[in-house]
DNA sequence: TCAGGCTAACTGACTAGTCAGTACAAAAGC
DNA sequence: GCTTTTGTACTGACTAGTCAGTTAGCCTGA
């Protein structure tokens, strides 16, 4: 029945997942293919689509591979032809997502320096969220659990994009350098963006994205914690 | 073999749920037995126990009935004497557990006004989240999922937590209330004590407690944004 | 013609939920 | 006082169904 599947049309399918200018800045880049990182073509795009597409609404291990295959159109036997096992199918995943997540906000911050640096990667990683919200649900869900075979490959992505807030922090507020504190600053950040974030497009997706971007920077501008600055540390 | 099963002592076992303090408020309130709020005993409270440990770690798809019944010492009939299903367990467990929590917030709040309030709030929500891990966990991954039968009734409890904070942003912030935007910014601040919070239980457990407090408190300071303020919108 | 990519049917381990039965205590009958 | 009944809480072997992973073979393009 190949029929149900697409004539290996929509090889470089590429919607909703990485923008074009990261996409070239991926591919002309260092990373080589076979790393995680390198973007997956024909049955193995489609397969990864649809597993995000089932996993953030149904967890990973509510998500079975008959239904990633049917969601997929082709048959379960390709999946362990292409993927060893569903852990390493959702390694994968999860590791393309994050690392792809990570560049973005590198490229994002560029060079700028102080609130330009921050307000650039809270609006990107705003930006990610919202072009795709199935991995944000799918790493809200999964970053914290401490018994995947994968973790160890993913808290190691996962810290390198949190870096690159922390850096951006430390930066622009070097006494947190000092107490060793901007790692906590950075999830703290991340955290506020990413639950905003999906707050914004389960919740109320009709409200504009410059109103949510505001919204957030509004809450980490200190105008909640109105009146005298707290005594710095 | 009723050797196993500890002779209906430890009926009240409340370690690491509820302070003594809102355990009083608890049951002093209005809530009446019966409601998702009363809190279990016995049987019902080993297995909602049991539950939540297991749940922390592998999920709710990932948990079984049958471990669940080992690890909380009964037999898994049992299991379904007190819930109907496994859906209605872990609809209990949460529900039980985010309604604490609006209490909690509640209480913390009292009748604080302006910073004090919002200072309040997130050291009380710092503490919840320390003294209840595996909770606030499951609650990370849990809450923007949208396939579950009992999402309706966690989604109203998750909103009344958020109001508590909405409040006292409303207050602190009036302009926020005429954007409508106090509820957006109510997910900011708790997203990034959540992910704050579990960022510190998880990685670096031996930082603390004030240090996070602090360090959470100061991503809300606007030290980030610094120098000029944002153009009030 | 043959190898890489894929398929369909199959397997066995595991899992949610069931049910006939046990334990035991508090009425009810005598 | 003692048996018998009734009700509640719990038990654990069992069933029907599900799911990850396997396998033998088909198809197509080089």
């Amino acid at each position: 029945m190949t029929g149900l599947r697409e004539p290996s049309t929509g090889a470089i399918d590429s919607r909703l997942w990485v923008s074009g200018a990261v996409l070239a800045l991926l591919l002309v880049g260092s990373i080589a293919k076979g790393t995680p990182m390198a973007r997956a073509t024909g049955t193995k795009r489609a397969i990864l689509d649809a597993t995000l597409e089932l996993a953030a609404t149904k967890g990973i291990s509510g998500t079975t591979m008959d239904e990633v295959a049917e969601r997929a159109g082709v048959a379960k036997g390709s999946l362990y032809y292409n993927f060893s096992s569903k852990d390493r199918l959702f390694e994968e995943l999860l590791l393309e997502g994050v690392g792809a997540l990570a560049e973005i906000l590198r490229a994002a911050r560029g060079d700028l320096r102080g609130r330009a640096a921050i307000e650039a990667l809270v609006g990107a990683l705003l930006d990610r969220i919202a072009s795709n919200p199935a991995l944000a649900k799918l790493m809200a869900s999964e970053i914290f659990r401490t018994d995947r075979t994968w973790q160890k490959s993913l808290f190691a992505l996962r810290h390198e994009a949190l870096t690159v807030f922390a850096e951006a922090i430390a930066e622009a507020k070097p006494e947190s350098r000092d107490h060793g504190t901007c790692g906590l600053m950075a999830s703290s950040v991340f955290g506020a963006v990413l639950m905003a974030g999906l707050e914004w497009l389960v919740f109320e997706p009709e409200r504009p994205r410059d109103e949510v971007a505001a919204a957030i920077l509004d809450s980490l501008s200190g105008g909640l914690l109105g009146g005298d600055r707290p005594a710095p540390r």
